[in-house]
DNA sequence: GCCAACGTTGGC
DNA sequence: GCCAACGTTGGC
């Protein structure tokens, strides 16, 4: 099983929205960039395990737990032109964009923030995408190493 | 294939 | 709201 950490907005989609959810999940469409979607597409599996980290926020961190809750599929909404994220390039037989669903854990007791996992960026999370300079990825993947480093900071 | 222009991300 | 960093686009 693997480990992975997702971005999101919370003014646009929250852990709270997530678990409104429930175990149906959300389809996790509109990722347009390529490092993403060869994550999504190759590597994510069903039980993979999932940091909810809010971004764009007053206190953007690691607010809640999880999963990966489907298989990759092709990313419809790149398809419907009305749709925000339409891609015209992106041909149904041949689709670019994928997503995979995910579905609420649960709340960390306590969020973890951006700042104090920065804290630790000279040490075992030194090669965390989110604490390198300049990174934009909405997905990343986590080392076992990382995700046991980063929960235990749930609980200071 | 280069690279300038542009759009987006996301912390602060 | 600012702006640094980055990915993508498109002219040449």
């Amino acid at each position: 099983m693997a480990y992975w950490l997702f971005k999101s907005e919370p003014d646009v989609f929250s852990i709270d929205d997530l678990k409104a959810r429930g175990s149906t999940g959300e389809p996790w469409d509109g990722v347009r960039n390529y490092q993403a979607r060869n994550m999504l597409r190759d590597q994510m599996r069903i039980g993979d395990a999932v940091l909810f980290y809010h971004s764009n926020c007053a206190v953007p961190g690691v607010v809640g737990l999880a999963q990966i809750a489907s298989g990759p599929y092709p990313d419809a909404t790149a398809f419907d032109p009305q749709a925000h994220y339409f891609d015209s390039k992106s041909d149904p037989a041949n689709p670019r964009w994928y997503l995979v669903k995910v579905r609420y854990i649960r709340h960390l007791a306590n969020p973890i923030p951006l700042s104090e996992i920065k804290t630790h960026a000279a040490g075992p999370l030194a090669d965390l995408p989110l604490v390198r300079r300049g990174n934009r990825l909405s997905v990343m993947p986590v080392t076992p190493t990382q995700w046991d480093y980063i929960l235990r900071l749930e609980h200071p």
